[in-house]
DNA sequence: AGAAATTTTGACCAGTTGGAAAAATGTTAG
DNA sequence: CTAACATTTTTCCAACTGGTCAAAATTTCT
């Protein structure tokens, strides 16, 4: 192998900010901020079909419409307009469980839930699959902001979730893996939107698929939440 | 440009089999089968985290312990080894589905079910984020083995749960959504298994997430789809 | 053993990728 | 107008990519 000649004085800086020859004075140009969003658009359309991977930065710079060295005057790296995308996202993605009021009645409250998950898994599909792209690589981009934020959140909730039990008011079961399952079956619609076109047929294909979904689920949920007198779980 | 020169009389095989200087006489030597076996199982490993594009050859013959053009020699394309583990998988994970019997007890059926995709998301994690990868880009390469054969299968037990229905053991839902949400509820332990673990915390990491999550999805399920005289669904 | 076939290796290639440098072109405040 | 700054384009590069090829090493068959 031949011995690589590396210039020592080969310096970067690698703050988060944007890098190198950026104004730092003012803090955002109108431009700036336009031409951002921009990228950031086209980076999720790339991104939640190729993953981190697989999307280059020539794809991006194609669909925002610009040069490659443009966009990278604005994102010196590729990697930070990844995180960009992913830490907005995580917190649009969690609003809805944050929504969940402890003073309402739980079945509405987890209704409601279940409905704004699912609308989001039909309006933004492209932020759905991001996350699940994210996940499936072991995410290890928000591995922190999932043990952290999301934990807390999904315990705080978990436990107002264990009151309602406790009350009475609904069915004894691991509060933890009943939100999972609302989570898997809400964005299932996003990220394996193509399976369920295909499986759905050309007739069932329209829009009305989410209501069908909604009205499905929420007999499920509904159904399989409603608190018994007995549960003679004997099987066999 | 510079101009670029092409060599006319280069003519490569394209049919599926090994091509390049691959021997086509006898159907196959004992060493094809083991290095093929090892060289999709690395590509298992690293398609089913990296996805298509974000995977490359040299990492899987790596994780195969051989040299590329070694592994070259065995598939001659990168698309040839994702075939061969894409269609190899369709077959192992419509299996459960498959043996959903319309003469069983409904019930003990789909309760069967469940339990099987879920041993399947735990045993076979890698499968389970491979065909998840694939889903999520669209389907490219198995869009019509989805159209055809997937739909197909669920058609037919979809009419098996419309029999279950009308003869009132089971409550009326759609059958279509009723199987996505098997689906998204069991894989999502394969797919989404690091939010998993981070949201069950430490403490609750063991495989016993899985017994946990058989459970509970037991519950909800079987509470979800017991039949209803009056479905008198007044709420507020 | 020895020929033939199979398997493995090392050197190599053209195209792509993320990114750097710098020059060229706006834009704006004084 | 012009200096100072912001934005864009052109050119370029080293590393990596999927893949080739001929030669060498190994296995298999007679």
């Amino acid at each position: 192998m031949a011995p690589r000649k590396v210039k020592a004085a080969d310096q970067k800086r690698s703050d988060g900010l944007p890098g190198g020859r950026m104004p730092r004075s003012r803090p955002q140009t109108r431009i700036q901020r336009e031409k951002q969003d921009i990228i950031l658009e086209a980076a999720l359309e790339v991104f939640s079909v190729h993953g981190f991977r697989g999307a280059t930065i020539d794809q991006i710079a194609e669909v925002a419409g610009m040069s490659k060295p443009n966009l990278l005057y604005y994102f010196p790296k590729k990697e930070e307009i990844h995180r960009r995308l992913i830490s907005t996202l995580l917190d649009t993605w969690l609003a809805p469980l944050r929504e969940m009021d402890e003073d309402g009645d739980p079945f509405a409250e987890i209704r409601s839930y279940i409905r704004r998950k699912l609308e989001m898994a039909r309006d933004f599909p492209r932020e759905s699959r991001l996350f699940a792209n994210e996940m499936l690589r072991g995410a290890e981009h928000v591995i922190d902001m999932i043990e952290i934020d999301l934990k807390n959140l999904v315990d705080e909730k978990a436990r107002v979730m264990q009151v309602w039990m406790d009350q009475g008011k609904l069915a004894r079961t691991d509060p933890y893996h009943l939100i999972f399952s609302i989570w898997a079956t809400t964005q299932h619609y996003a990220d394996f939107d193509v399976q369920v076109r295909a499986v759905l047929g050309k007739d069932r294909n329209g829009e009305g698929r989410f209501d069908d979904a909604a009205r499905y689920l929420e007999q499920l949920f509904m159904h399989g939440l409603t608190p018994r007198q007995r549960q003679g779980t004997k099987t066999a």
